[in-house]
DNA sequence: GCACTGACCGGTC
DNA sequence: AGACCGGCCAGTG
């Protein structure tokens, strides 16, 4: 069972175009919820619709990958982020510069 | 309904 | 610059 508030999130991790990534804070702000950062994470942790969401866009507020429940842990978040011709710097952080999408 | 947990963040030591 | 601690929101037991 989805509940609103995680819906409002995976529509958001939606919206993020092939190419750039977003941040957990960007989510929590995009839906007036500066301070929910932590729920949003584990709204995309439960991670309902794998296939459907591009959770492996989301990234940290400092562009490190972060965690991923999808395979190859974060090792495969990397590697999808790369096939999608995202820069990964030290193998595990990304350019946020250049790939961040900001909402609204 | 209380308490613990979590794909986190910011400030401090 | 790296490690530690507290806090915040929503979900689950």
């Amino acid at each position: 069972m989805l509940t609103d508030f995680q819906k409002t999130v995976l529509t958001r991790v939606d919206k993020v175009p092939k190419g750039k990534v977003t941040t957990y804070s960007q989510i929590a702000k995009s839906i007036g919820k500066p301070k929910a950062f932590r729920a949003v994470g584990t709204a995309v942790g439960k991670n309902p619709n794998l296939i459907k969401t591009p959770c492996h866009r989301v990234v940290k507020t400092d562009g490190m990958i972060g965690e991923y429940s999808g395979k190859g842990g974060q090792r495969g978040k990397i590697k999808l982020l790369k096939s999608e011709g995202i820069e990964i710097e030290n193998e595990k952080k990304v350019n946020l510069d250049k790939v961040l999408f900001k909402f609204r």
